[in-house]
RNA sequence: CGGGGUGUGGCGCAGCUUGGUAGCGCACCUGCUUUGGGAGCAGGGGGUCGUCGGUUCGAAUCCGGCCACCCCGACCA
């Protein structure tokens, strides 16, 4: 980034603007709202409690569906011999450019080098084969929390770290019917929680075959819009059929004595979820996050100098013990900073709403709320409402529901002001500059190519619903595959 | 790996052309005054100028090597 691209004052108070350049923008968002510090070796990220305490919020709900759909969390090593990942043929295909390896320990050189695991699914098809025997021994749900290391050639916050924290699902089945009901569960559980927990709508689909994870049959996507029109893939699911099966020997006695491959799939979401909430609401502001993410759903501020502010203070204890019996997380600040630098600080801080509470407040028994995006003047700034503390307590659930609907409403809208049906490539080639374009597409992996050549768009998926379409490639003219329309776009 | 940049207090930068031993803004500390949209004044702390070597009486500045990081492409959750 060229200096002059900057903004003025990153060094000050304001934000570079997000039309201005979303890189800067995105950067400089990550690092105000104390998200996240780079860590000292190239591609390495320090979370900072403030982003932590987003993705524990963003852990807690999303494990409480896994244990609702019956898996158990397990931990698997860090480390996974070389050897392993050479089993299943495109696994290493895939995933060799982007492996780190520990050749040393203990101050020797090993007899086998270890691979840093970039996913576990050669580690856990070892295990698998080790704990299945019987079809009774089927399904087998397990899901872990851990950390993956990818080497990257280009990091960006939150979106391509060398290393991540994620979670891995996988799990063995006797058959291809049972295996691809798991696959299309997770999935759904995926899309269900990128829109009820981060107010993020999902384009979802399957993926193409040059887009598949390397080793999977098929793999399902969830691809969430950002503000700058470019597509982030946020959670998949695979059904990896019998590949790992085979590599690993995960085999089970079924019902007839015969011997048979089990069945696997494995599913997984990640920090960048973190990185699609930034994208997909934040503004000029800065930070706008969704209630069910937001660490203080409610900061209160209270106003005022000496005795005043003693008791504007204690008013607003008061009021965030009754906001905590409802359940709500509530922050009271008290720093020693001026009103006007605490609004600003939590509005870049991405707070859904901000309880202001001065001396003429406490006089007339009153506080003011403002909400972070969706109410505001012509001033560009956020209206305040007068509203009795009871007023306030008993409304803030609905509010906070509200809030998310709003989010999800906001950005389904965005989303279809920039996608469209295209069926010319000069259409086309706008379309992708700006957003999402549903084309028809031959599936042939040489025209992908052409395509993201010219354009820098890649099919993101083939959308799971719609209706059935065929006709001609957009690109070479050929018959189209799928029976669908593709969803092309930049990606981050 | 290709292309483009940058390395100077915590952050953002100036100084380098024309060598003379480091400065500005923000942040930080202290005090007083302030507090309804990023407070003011005064005082103060903090830097072997990425690194190694060379030139020179003297190097942030000139020369050479090395290293690191950032941005744009090819790979990827």
């Amino acid at each position: 980034m060229s200096a002059a691209k900057q903004s003025d004052d990153r060094s000050g108070r304001s934000l570079t603007p997000m039309h201005e350049d979303v890189s800067a923008w995105y950067g400089d968002v990550v690092a105000r709202a104390e998200l996240a510090d780079r860590g000292p070796a190239k591609g390495t990220m320090v979370i900072r409690p403030y982003g932590y305490a987003i993705w524990e919020l963003l852990q807690r709900q999303l494990d409480d569906r896994f244990k609702a759909t019956g898996h158990q969390n397990a931990y698997f090593p860090l480390f996974i011999p070389e050897s392993y990942l050479r089993r299943e043929a495109e696994h290493v295909e895939g995933f060799a450019p982007e492996l780190a390896v520990v050749t040393h320990g203990g101050g020797k050189e090993l007899d086998e080098p270890l691979v840093v695991r970039p996913t576990s699914e050669t580690v856990i098809g070892e295990m698998f084969a080790k704990w299945i025997s019987s079809y009774r021994d089927l399904p087998i749900l397990i899901n872990a929390w851990n950390n993956v290391v990818r080497w990257e050639l280009r990091p960006r916050m939150f979106l391509r770290t060398t290393e991540f924290l994620w979670q891995e699902g996988h799990t063995a089945h006797a058959d291809e019917a049972d295996a691809m009901a798991e696959t299309r569960r997770m999935f759904d559980v995926y899309d269900e929680f990128a829109r009820n927990v981060a107010a993020i709508p999902m384009v979802r689909g399957e993926k193409t075959p040059g887009e598949r994870f390397a080793g999977a049959l098929r793999t399902f996507t969830i691809e969430g819009m950002m503000r700058d029109g470019k597509a982030l893939q946020s959670g998949t699911s695979h059904y990896l059929g019998t590949n790992f099966a085979r590599a690993f020997d995960i085999t089970f006695q079924d019902e007839h004595n015969a011997l048979q491959h089990a069945h696997t799939t494995s599913w997984g979401m990640s920090t960048r979820m973190i990185g699609a909430v930034i994208l997909a609401h934040g503004d000029d502001r800065g930070l706008v996050l969704p209630p069910r993410l937001a660490p203080h759903q409610v900061v209160v501020v209270p106003i005022g100098r000496g005795d005043a502010l003693a008791g504007t203070t204690a008013e607003a204890e008061r009021l965030a013990r009754r906001l905590r019996e409802r359940g709500v997380r509530v922050h009271v600040d008290t720093r020693d900073q001026s009103p006007g630098f605490k609004f600003n600080d939590w509005e870049l801080k991405g707070v859904p709403l901000r309880v202001e509470l001065g001396p003429r407040d406490l006089e007339a028994g009153v506080v003011m709320l403002a909400q972070r995006v969706g109410d505001d003047d012509e001033d560009g700034r956020a209206r305040k409402h007068r509203l009795t503390p009871d007023e306030l307590v008993d409304g803030v659930g609905a509010r906070l529901d509200a809030y998310h609907d709003l989010l999800v409403a906001r950005a389904e809208a965005f989303r279809a002001d920039r996608s469209a049906t295209v069926d010319d490539r000069t259409t086309f080639d706008a379309q992708v500059a700006v957003g999402f374009a549903h084309a028809l597409h031959c599936g042939e992996p040489a025209c992908e190519e052409a395509i993201q050549e010219r354009t820098r768009a890649t099919p993101r998926c083939v959308p799971t619903e719609g209706p059935d379409e065929t006709g001609v490639c957009i690109e070479c003219g050929r018959p189209s595959a799928y029976g669908r329309r593709v969803v092309f776009a930049r990606a981050y």
